[in-house]
RNA sequence: GGGCCGGUAGCUCAGUCUGGCAGAGCGACGGACUCUUAAUCCGUCGGUCGCGUGUUCAAAUCGCGCCCGGCCCGCCA
């Protein structure tokens, strides 16, 4: 056995102590602390409860961060997680999501027949969707998805299969024949643990529920009996059928604080990260349980802080979420894989609104690490080593469009003229590859997606196939004609810029006025970008009829 | 009520371990340009490092007390 760390007494101890630049190499020295097998194993979990969030990646790409760290030490690592998917329906979530990320409200599928699987593990549940084996399956399917897109490989195991299987029946038949020993640790962080407690939940054979009243243990016959009586959770309480019977240990399931170090044993975790809600409950209860009562090394633990949306504490239940799919609209993976790799100690803020910062942030990041721009020997380190862990290849050669710029380029449809422009603005290099250009332009569509979603002052559309509905009066008719016949001589956006001030004047129209008919006639709306420039990075036929009001 | 984590410029964040000039980007403002507007370039502005206190030649950094936010201290996970 080996010896305890002291990050068992406290999981804040592996990010504390450390002078690392990278969080990563200090949790990986201290996984490597304890010399273990190989290959190691990282663990994440959580329950398929309802739409996977933002939130969720936390608990798969810190230990990615973790075990790339230690694969660079030529340390072989492999990632598991379990979805944690023999836990009980405890409410109904507000809204679920299908298989493409679309989300749908409580009211648009069959919530009584939902309803009444309260009580039963999520694999017991039929899919509300219909398309997986069940509502368990489904959740984690998305989870799934989404940790492709990210592209990290994760081996996801469902604690239901690894009962089925048996995985726990040693561990089970084990907690069952040391019951006392069992108990007495408990109940160091429980209440009411009594001498009727018995560490195993049953699926009750008649109605499905898992009941907690177990009422006689055969360890010869790997069989508990039970009782299929109420059930408390958070205030509700879930009626069970009272019918009383007898079952196989696999169709059951160890409580949480057991189920957890039980885990760690089964799959030989090396290193669990987890949430900051789990470091005073779950993690000195695992760990006692594990080396106390079931003959388990904890894994080397690492704790997260939750971040929040706009301001606000992600909800589930509260509607206050948004999801990885979405997120992917408008920022590259790479962005987001960044994001985590952030000190996980501090509490951030995840915004939508202001996404652009953190598409800068990343751009600087990359900068640092191709020495492109000054940066504190620490930030230099910093992004030494994670930034190969964050994007898909290192290539120097890649290009970035400035997120706010490329927003602009998203104003118009035409790929071409984004291109063109780009070009023409010296964002991409007249020597940059197919590839890295094409990965630039890609930037301009999220960049759209996210002025649309949150309407902000980059969300102008090009009115370029049919001209919008207006009318003027018969000076500004006459001034767009002049400002048409000027575009049409051919001068550049800032000459342009500077004649549409000229023009107003000229026929004694508010220069405000006359910026907001040309808004109009390109954008159908009062103001947008500036308009000089950007007329003048159009191709010039369209501009001149457009400003004739002739299509 | 007790414990844990966080609080640094308007915003997003480095810096805190190991005390040594308060930092970056974004932003705002002014200019480059007869110009209300994105981008580009130049310049300027920007701080009670949550508050107080102790230690020290020296504190964002270490100690103590407090405030605010999140989480844990029932059950569940």
């Amino acid at each position: 056995m080996s010896q305890e760390h002291p990050s068992e007494a406290d999981p804040y101890a592996v990010l504390k102590n450390n002078d690392s630049a990278f969080w990563a190499d200090a949790v990986a020295d201290a996984v490597e602390a304890r010399n273990p097998e190989e290959p190691m194993v990282i663990k994440g979990g959580v329950s398929p409860s309802g739409i996977p969030h933002i939130g969720h990646p936390n608990e798969i790409l810190r230990g990615y961060f973790v075990a790339e760290a230690l694969r660079d030490r030529g340390r072989e690592v492999r990632q598991v997680f379990t979805s944690d998917d023999r836990d009980r329906l405890r409410k109904l979530p507000r809204r679920l999501a299908n298989l493409d990320g679309e989300i749908v409200g409580l009211g648009e599928i069959d919530a009584g027949a939902l309803g009444r699987n309260l009580g039963r593990p999520y694999t017991d549940i039929p899919d509300p969707f219909g398309c997986c084996d069940s509502y368990g399956d489904h959740f984690t399917e998305l989870l799934r998805r989404d940790m492709e897109r990210l592209g990290v490989e994760v081996d996801f195991r469902s604690n239901t299969a690894l009962y089925e299987v048996g995985a726990f029946d040693d561990v089970i038949r084990h907690v069952l024949a040391n019951q006392d020993r069992a108990r007495e640790v408990l109940a160091r962080y429980q209440d009411q643990i009594d001498e009727e407690y018995v560490p195993f939940f049953a699926i009750c054979e008649d109605c499905g529920q898992l009941t907690e009243t177990i009422t006689a243990v055969d360890l010869e016959a790997d069989t508990v009996s039970y009782r299929c009586t109420d059930v408390e959770t958070g205030g509700d309480t879930i009626e069970g059928c009272g019918h009383e019977g007898t079952t196989a240990l696999r169709n059951g399931k160890l409580p949480w604080r057991f189920e957890w170090p039980a885990q760690w044993g089964i799959l030989d975790v090396d290193h669990e990260p987890f949430g900051k809600d789990h470091a005073e409950g779950s993690w000195p209860s695992g760990v006692d349980i594990a080396r106390n009562v079931l003959d388990v090394v904890p894994p080397v633990p690492m704790v997260y802080e939750w971040f929040t949306l706009e301001g606000e504490a992600l909800s589930s239940s509260g509607g206050h979420v948004v999801t990885v799919d979405e997120v992917l609209d408008i920022l590259e993976p790479a962005v987001l894989r960044y994001f985590f790799s952030k000190a996980p100690l501090k509490q951030r803020d995840f915004s939508i609104e202001r996404i652009d910062q953190l598409v800068d942030e990343f751009d600087e990041f990359e900068r640092v690490y191709f020495g492109e721009t000054d940066a504190p020997e620490r930030e230099r380190v910093r992004a030494e080593r994670a930034y190969p862990k964050v994007v898909e290849a290192v290539r120097e050669k890649r290009v970035r469009i400035p997120y706010t710029f490329a927003a602009v380029l998203g104003m118009t449809d035409d790929p071409d003229l984004r291109e063109e422009i780009a070009r023409r603005e010296g964002h991409v290099p007249d020597d940059a590859p197919e590839w890295a250009v094409e990965e630039a332009l890609a930037r301009v569509e999220r960049a759209r997606n996210w002025a649309r979603r949150t309407g902000n002052e980059f969300d102008y559309e090009l009115k370029r196939s049919a001209m919008p509905d207006v009318s003027f009066d018969e000076a500004t008719e006459q001034a767009l004609d002049e400002l048409a016949e000027f575009v049409a001589e051919g001068h550049d956006g800032e000459a342009i810029q500077g004649e549409i001030y000229e023009t107003a004047k000229r026929h004694d129209i508010e220069v405000a006025d006359f910026f907001a008919a040309g808004y109009q006639l390109f954008f159908d709306d009062d103001e947008g970008p500036k308009l000089g420039p950007f007329l003048g990075k159009l191709d010039q036929q369209f501009v001149v009829e457009r400003l004739r009001r002739k299509g």
